[in-house]
DNA sequence: GCGGCACATTGATGTGGCTCAACGTCGCGC
DNA sequence: GCGCGACGTTGAGCCACATCAATGTGCCGC
């Protein structure tokens, strides 16, 4: 795990935002340095432990965030518990959604998180002032909606098994340079992945077997996935 | 139908902005009076006819548009032709998501349309020059980005006749100021409804049959839908 | 008015993924 | 090291929706 340099906890305020680890991945690379103190000045940090809720949907959004570590699960849910996860967040990401001053969707702590936490009026006002992160924050809504498109399509269109292909090489594309072979992690239960392609855990279960039996993947253990050969896994993703 | 007043085919310029009737609905609303002989400078207006394809996923994006009349289709296809709708369009709406210098999306006209061109070069410097065009675009963005995610939760969770019902409603809602009883017009086929909610042609058109003979709604023609009792549709939607 | 075509509906049957249930497996507290 | 609970896997049967096929229905050109 890449270990963040700042592990204030919730209130602290000053803290050196120009050493932050995620800096160039954040919103917060659109702010000069000549600005850095006054985004310095008007950021605290929260650690959330895994499995903890960070805020739900319809909550009042007082703050937004960058994550800093740690992986951040998305989700809405239905009035009678059905659960749909719109994505998954990790660090340099930003977190909180707002429409009508209220979070448009939860967002819980897959693993241990830190959060460097902004009021959204101080955010609204550094916004108003520093043009450059408008742009940033433009351009990371351009992607993440590109994304849920993308995200459309493997929902409605698509069938168990290509859903769980796109999912894991989506996973190795944001992870590494892709040599021959690769291993990704999935920090996320197989409930989590289930709610996310619009599964069951039992069908995510069973086609992680099947891919397993096919020899395109190996499952060293529910949290890891090998591919002994990335091109012959693209080749079978290939009608996606 | 709302007619619009510029009908000025592909290439005219110096339309007049201050008097285009969706200006309030569009991105143009940021652009202050003004600035609207600029803004006039740069647009050009193209008719598309019904059926037609505005552009495909993938094509090059020089230009992007926003809609003063008629609606359109989004869509992504699948190498074997499967397609997934992930929005529809309507006069006000901004048509054009890039990333990379290509569109993410492919599309198409539905009815007739009538689209206000603008290079995505002039965009980007009208943007840089008005901030309130971009918090504008921000704004529209993340209404977007909330919409996409909503759908996700409907893709991924609901049955066919939740999907249905929520389809409806939702156009109920874009549409007029909704008493007790209502009807919403909709101007696309069943196939892309089906393609929209992730179900077949067969799928939908058997589930308006199934919320007919419940006495939910009425179907005047293919094309309309009416609500005899709002509120008894919505009870019906609750569990949304 | 009538043939032809695109689109929608309806029916019969198939099936991918869900449901229900049992059984592993791992990690943790005591 | 042992019991327990959370999580994952595997199996058997079922069902919501897909597929395949036939039959309306409305519209347009002639």
């Amino acid at each position: 795990m890449n270990e963040g340099r700042n592990h204030k906890v919730s209130g602290a305020s000053h803290s050196r935002c120009d050493q932050c680890d995620i800096r160039h991945k954040a919103m917060c690379a659109a702010v000069d340095t000549a600005d850095n103190d006054r985004l310095a000045a008007i950021v605290s940090h929260r650690d959330i432990p895994a499995g903890q809720v960070i805020f739900e949907e319809g909550d009042t959004a007082d703050y937004v965030y960058n994550i800093s570590a740690g992986e951040v699960r998305l989700y809405k849910l239905l009035p009678d518990g059905r659960r749909q996860i719109t994505g998954f967040l990790r660090e340099g990401d930003f977190l909180g959604l707002v429409t009508d001053d209220a979070y448009a969707y939860g967002a819980e702590a897959i693993n241990k998180v830190e959060l460097c936490c902004m009021r959204l009026s101080n955010l609204e006002r550094l916004v108003a002032d520093i043009p450059p992160v408008r742009d940033r924050l433009l351009d990371m809504s351009r992607d993440e909606l590109a994304a849920a498109q993308e995200q459309m399509l493997l929902l409605g269109r698509k069938t168990a098994r290509e859903k769980l292909l796109s999912f894991l090489l989506t996973r190795l594309d944001h992870a590494e340079d892709h040599p021959e072979e690769a291993t990704v992690h999935l920090p996320m239960s197989r409930t989590d992945i289930a709610d996310y392609l619009g599964l069951t855990i039992e069908t995510v279960s069973r086609t992680f077997t099947a891919l397993r039996e096919e020899g395109l993947i190996e499952l060293p253990d529910a949290h890891a996935v090998h591919f002994p050969d990335v091109k012959a896994v693209r080749d079978a993703a290939a009608a996606m």
